[in-house]
DNA sequence: GATGCTTACGATACCCGTAAAGATA
DNA sequence: TATCTTTACGGGTATCGTAAGCATC
């Protein structure tokens, strides 16, 4: 048994069995990933992959548990690796941040720049995707740390910590008629064609579920990814908008104006995520101190290692 | 990095850093242990270990959060070979149970009895030490399934199960003055030489405790390890012995008597430990069923295992 | 016929062990 | 001086990649 034989086991389910794309990811030639399953099963004793003649159809049952231990010795042989790098090269090195486009356009542009300053030579990746796939990067091990409003509390292998909370807000052409609406409420703001963000995306959910607990069905007209979008087409007349309060700027969007609603909408909770028994280095933890200053370093550590035992 | 460099990283801790020890326990050469070391060394681009010139003091800072994941790393590679056994060879293979005399003795004569029937090709070894060492035992992987009274439930890296509950006893040559006696307590007993065992074993530090309570400091004359020393010197007359229950057969020991004590002494907890994410395999499960049957597999499985999450 | 796994084989690099050298107590 | 680590070197082995063979779709 060695690493190599682990490295292909694990790329091998990744790549739905393919061994010549695994080959092809571990940089390497499709016979020496064949020869290599071939002894560890032999090693082993048993058969890794259900085959159909010389077609691999899965992992069979023993293949399974298998994978689960390949998985967590992979991950601690980059977390070794990621130790080494720590005390060899204190501040350089890459981070890969998560995120959604909220969160990079609007709410980490201050903690980046700010990241930046401390420790500039580390080589920051901004990597833009839905919670989803945010989720998926980080466990994975393709991203260090996941920055989004949903799903991540809910997943079993992810370590929370708060970064947070904020509440929609409504925004509106200059001299729409809801700028004159004293108390402003969600039949009120339902009357209107609604542009906001997409399923799964900058608290969507709690939009949708803020008017059902209502029993209203507001007419959304047209659905995006990021407030950027949002906003243009609200400019053009198509709609109220629904987004978040962080990505309007009353100097630049002058031609709008936003529309408080604390009330309305439930809050959005903004979060950090980090993959549980990931070891982080130095200045990864520095930059979850920026996004929140009340985490000490030990809890940090405690929540995303200590989980181990 | 490869899997032996890892190992001798592992045995180097345990070897007290000392590369001759270390290569005679991998079965390997000193200068291929020293090789590796720096290979790896200079792989990561970190220094291991502490040096005072061609000395080994310890490890490095470092050194010392790398080698919990390679403990970890080493503990996965040994799970990967036991599902593989679990599914090669249903019912054969190794079981080490580490347990303390009297649970080997007495409680678990009738589950190795019933186990041996069940799966006669396991080889089932019954490893005797102290309850620190059973711990031991458990947590470097030397021993698959713990049994004792004490101190397994405060490990951390333990999963432990009920075994089954029990109060020690007082035993006394017949025509002993104890047995005229109709209501017994702890000052009555203290006023004899008592028989018992070692600090450490069988629950002597309940018994220690509920003589301390009552401010008795009761004299003990002897104390040995197991009960069958005990009552050999309660039946010379060196005193009276209080021992688990479970060691006392009427017939066999007809030169004795028993006194119930219930109302006495504090419950005794034996337990079954098993170390922290180690795979189990099938007939290890059947061996903690036989001890509990009230504990499901998926139970168990997920006590030591989910614990991962 | 195209894709993809397996087997065969030769070159290379890696690992191991013997032996000598260097350092520490 | 005895113990222990490091370095040097040669033999053996395992790994890798090219190429050919052969199922599956």
């Amino acid at each position: 048994m060695n690493f190599q034989q682990l490295r292909i086991l694990q790329e091998a389910k990744r790549r739905d069995f393919n061994f010549t794309e695994v080959a092809n990811a571990l940089f390497t030639s499709q016979s020496g990933v064949s020869k290599h399953i071939k002894d560890l099963e032999d090693e082993l004793g048993i058969e890794l992959f259900e085959r159909k003649g010389k077609r691999i159809l899965g992992l069979t049952p023993p293949g399974q548990q298998v994978q689960v231990f390949v998985e967590r010795i992979v991950a601690d042989m980059q977390n070794i690796r990621r130790v080494a790098e720590n005390f060899a090269n204190q501040n350089t090195g890459q981070l890969v941040v998560a995120t959604t486009h909220t969160q990079a356009r609007y709410a980490l542009t201050k903690v980046v720049a700010e990241f930046k300053q401390r420790v500039p030579q580390v080589e920051l990746a901004l990597q833009q995707g839905s919670p989803q796939e945010i989720a998926q990067l980080l466990i994975r091990g393709d991203a260090d740390i996941g920055i989004a409003t949903e799903r991540l509390t809910e997943m079993e292998d992810l370590a929370c910590f708060p970064f947070y909370e904020w509440h929609h807000a409504v925004i509106v052409p200059n001299g729409h008629p809801l700028l004159q609406v004293v108390e402003l409420t969600l039949s009120e703001i339902a009357k209107y064609p609604i542009v906001t963000y997409q399923e799964g995306y900058t608290g969507r959910a709690l939009i949708n579920k803020a008017f059902a607990d209502c029993n209203l069905s507001p007419h959304v007209v047209l659905s995006a990814l990021d407030a950027d979008v949002i906003k243009a087409y609200v400019e053009l007349g198509m709609g109220i908008g629904i987004v978040a309060p962080m990505a309007f700027d009353a100097k630049k969007d002058s031609d709008l104006k936003m529309l408080d609603c604390k009330h309305l909408f439930a809050t959005n909770q903004s979060v950090i995520a980090v993959k549980k028994d990931k070891y982080l280095r130095g200045f990864a933890i520095e930059l979850i101190q920026l996004c929140n200053a009340g985490l000490s370093t030990e809890h940090i550590r405690f929540a995303v290692e200590g989980a181990t035992n």
